[in-house]
DNA sequence: CTTAGTCAAGGGGTA
DNA sequence: TACCCCTTGACTAAG
């Protein structure tokens, strides 16, 4: 078990950062070369603070390369920045860390509309070569909600399968199905699962809000076992809580430590990295990994670090 | 310098 | 048909 956080850093932000962009009325090459190499430096440092503190689940933001997907993007930037993107990846890789990415509502391979599919394959494409530009295994992956019902489930769900089958070799072997909390509940993304082998990440919280009445160790019961160790890791889950007082399905702004204890204890048959969807991002999940200390799944790993003067020595991390 | 309006992209719900 | 919501930070033009 691993403990993350999504994209951002806010005890470092705003010097350091993944999302810097720009208009798309003021692209060029010039600009788009600046703005990556800044986000790539931000993501190194990220990574390696991550590191220090023992947190070894990080969510890759897709603003990392402005505009990647889009025409106007003409430069191979994962060409151009493969030594930038392979560092990062040595972190990663040296410190045993898992990376995700989350394309957001915009990459919809179920859509009827050919344009939208096409561009979405090209979003998809655009995640797929950031991790393997890292050189990262398959444990890294892409993780997408079924997208729209469009009047017709049965329907939709076909043209997932449909595109999926189409989807370029490097984005189809890290997608990862998620259920949601409005349209597909973990079900219907088992149905996907058993058509195409495709990965089932469970959100616990968006299971509260939908599902057709499984409980929720069934259902993680059943998406644990849509993974597998050596092809694509860990299961993986989200988890948050709703925010008080906030719109059903807000999620929190900081970690619900009693939630998360018993989240913990009542999950303990199975093994699985976590995501934490909560707004203070790295500041829950230090306090996360706090509570889990005691926890037998939690991986405390280790920064090698012999290479790294400003490691100052110290090769056992600590997790609090 | 500060700040309010705006930004590539879709789907679904409501009036 | 038109508008609003999601969800968010960061850019940018206006003041």
């Amino acid at each position: 078990m691993k403990i993350g956080y999504p994209c951002q850093n806010r005890t470092l932000a705003p010097a350091v950062s993944t999302s810097r962009t720009f208009r798309l009325a003021s692209w060029s090459p010039v600009r788009f070369r600046e703005t990556v190499a800044q986000n790539l430096e931000g993501l190194r440092q990220i990574l390696e603070w991550n590191v220090t503190q023992g947190i070894g689940f990080f969510r890759i933001s897709s603003d990392i390369i402005p505009f990647a997907s889009h025409p106007v993007c003409n430069v191979c930037w994962w060409e151009e920045f493969r030594e930038e993107f392979a560092a990062a990846g040595r972190i990663v890789r040296e410190a045993g860390l898992r990376i995700t990415m989350h394309p957001d509502q915009f990459a919809l391979i179920n859509s009827p509309h050919p344009e939208i599919v096409e561009r979405s394959i090209a979003e998809l494409l655009y995640h797929a070569r950031i991790l393997d530009a890292m050189e990262l295994d398959g444990a890294a992956r892409i993780q997408i909600h079924v997208g729209g019902v469009y009047g017709d489930r049965a329907a939709a769900l076909r043209r997932f399968e449909a595109n999926w089958r189409r989807l370029p070799e490097p984005a189809r072997r890290r997608l990862t199905v998620e259920n949601d909390d409005r349209l597909y509940p973990v079900a219907d993304c088992l149905l996907l699962h058993q058509a195409l082998g495709v990965p089932v990440l469970l959100d616990f919280f968006h299971h509260q809000l939908l599902n057709r009445g499984e409980a929720e160790a069934a259902a993680l019961a059943a998406a644990a076992g849509t993974w597998d160790a050596a092809a694509s890791g860990l299961p993986l889950t989200d988890y948050s809580t709703q925010k008080p007082g906030g719109r059903t399905g807000a999620h929190a702004e900081t970690l619900d430590a009693a939630d998360f204890a018993d989240f913990l204890r009542r999950t303990r048959p199975v093994d699985f990295d976590i995501m934490l969807e909560i707004k203070d991002k790295e500041i829950s999940a230090r306090r996360a990994i706090d509570l889990a200390a005691g926890d037998p799944r939690l991986v405390r790993f280790r920064w090698d670090g012999r290479t790294e003067e400003r490691n100052n020595g110290r090769s056992e991390i600590g997790t609090g």
